[in-house]
RNA sequence: UCCGGCGUAGCUCAAUAGGUAGAGCGGGUGGCUGUUAACCACUAGGUUGGGGGUUCGAGUCCCUCCGCCGGAGCCA
């Protein structure tokens, strides 16, 4: 019997299976709260009415000892969630002593250190249920699209954008392979033979980056789209933050209330967001009182104060090509430009979207490359594309962490993640 | 890598001006028949992150190393 059941069996006696989440005595009664991960039940013990061995077993079951009890469930308002158990049974499976984690206020470099145990609570709990939530709201979108996922390589024979620092590892005699910062460039070839397609799964920065937007191992999902620009794209893209954001207000509830989310914020975001363009980004932010000039890209506070003109994610497009990835589209009529946009998220929690029209010129993406100073050899197969049956074509990568921690209202994305990766962290 | 902050009991924190290191929670012991991070009483618990220096005297001031937190750059 899971927890979550219980108040169909009132009356009768069932047995829970799980860890002691809490325990209060009060002479001859006993209160022991007991979780199963389906949800908690207050089990009460009264001396007379219950087996007397619970009472001798009680002081040595230390919290999250896990617990198979027995007892009658009753409706009682004073109880959580509303029922209760009067214990007829209690079988400890194994006792813990001095679980590190107390209820109360802990500090997040202990919480951290002890993350492998602080995912049981409440909080951490519930945001890796939306984050379940959110992960198969994203299959479930591309799948009912007709995008065909594709699981694109997580070793890699070189840097897709070419900035960026990698991790890096032996590949047998071969020399060096790097860990996937993006699929782009693969699921780019994958348009050709399905039109429609998306990965998901990990990707990897070697940045030394000390924020609370970023982690050095975290979860992308992409998406490429065959004949359709950079407006077809944000038109994809709306939909899916869309799609996500209805489904989890829909079957999350409970953990956004524990979590004390502001669900009017989420519930007010309808089609279509807001578009802006670069040039008037920076024309924002300059009146917002920034020194923000034309052709500098826009650091974390800048994103915030543009996010705040907005009650909804807002798409800024068609930035300085020297500020962007080097397969970006030329814009037709503004050579300086790309075709592109990103998502900020309200609220400020920053960019969870980045993407564009992808340059389909062969003569010009060979010229972009060697102005970046990539290693052309390394690339003949993505120029290839642009050889065989190019095609207009667009994309985008959203950050799954940053999605998570702006739906449920965290400050930081290392809750976002069961065991987050992060520069000085690797344990546990 | 750079800038800023922090490091005191198992945990969260306090210690006026440089002058005998404390509290709450947790642990232990006892009490209590409806608790909600239960409560009440008693009790144990410390090389103040490491090293060096100034001083009659350093948790407090200085130097250095280590660890952590936040931010910048870069990005999702």
């Amino acid at each position: 019997m899971r927890i979550i059941h219980v108040k169909d069996f009132i009356g009768e006696e069932v047995e829970i299976k799980g860890w002691l989440y809490n325990k209060r005595s009060k002479g001859k009664i006993l209160f022991l709260i007991v979780r199963d991960g389906s949800g908690y039940i207050q089990v009460v013990g009264v001396k007379g009415e219950s087996p007397d061995y619970i009472f001798d077993i009680y002081d040595e079951l230390g919290l999250e000892s896990s617990v198979i009890v027995k007892g009658i469930v009753r409706k009682e308002p004073r109880s959580i969630g509303g029922y209760e158990l009067s214990l007829t049974g209690l079988e400890p499976v194994q006792i813990a002593v001095d679980y590190p984690i107390q209820k109360k206020e802990h500090g997040t470099a202990f919480l951290m250190e002890h993350r492998h145990l602080w995912i049981r609570s409440k909080k951490q709990r519930a945001i890796l249920r939306i984050r379940n939530e959110v992960e198969k709201a994203i299959v479930d979108f591309f799948y009912e699209n007709d995008f065909v996922r594709i699981d694109t390589p997580i070793l890699t024979p070189t840097a897709a954008e070419g900035s960026t620092t990698l991790f890096s590892t032996e590949y047998f005699d071969m020399g060096k392979a790097y860990l996937a910062q993006t699929g782009q460039l693969y699921l780019e070839a994958a348009i050709f033979a399905n039109g429609l397609v998306y990965n998901f799964g990990p990707t990897f920065r070697a940045e030394k980056s000390k924020t609370r937007r970023h982690l050095t191992e975290f979860w992308m999902v992409e998406a490429e789209e065959a004949y359709y620009d950079n407006d077809d794209n944000m038109k994809v893209q709306e939909n899916f933050i869309s799609y996500i954001i209805e489904r989890v207000i829909k079957r999350c509830a409970d953990e956004l209330k524990i979590l004390e989310r502001d669900t009017n914020i989420l519930q007010s975001i309808s089609l279509p967001f807001p578009k802006i363009t670069y040039d008037d980004a920076v024309e924002l932010l300059q009146k917002d009182g920034f020194s923000t000039k034309w052709g500098e890209d826009f650091g974390g506070d800048e994103e915030t104060a543009i996010s705040k003109h907005f009650d909804k994610p807002v798409f800024i497009m068609d930035y300085p090509r020297k500020i962007k990835a080097f397969y970006m589209k030329e814009h037709s009529e503004r050579p300086e430009l790309v075709r592109c946009a990103d998502l900020i998220a309200p609220e400020g929690y920053g960019e969870i979207i980045g993407g564009s029209q992808r340059e389909d010129d062969y003569d010009k993406l060979l010229a972009r490359m060697e102005e970046f100073g990539l290693a052309i050899e390394n690339y003949r197969w993505y120029l290839d594309l642009r050889k065989y049956g190019s095609v207009v074509h667009s994309g985008f990568g959203l950050g799954i962490e940053r999605t998570v921690a702006w739906i449920c209202g965290i400050p930081h994305v290392r809750e976002a993640t069961a065991f987050p990766r992060m520069l000085y962290r690797i344990y546990p």
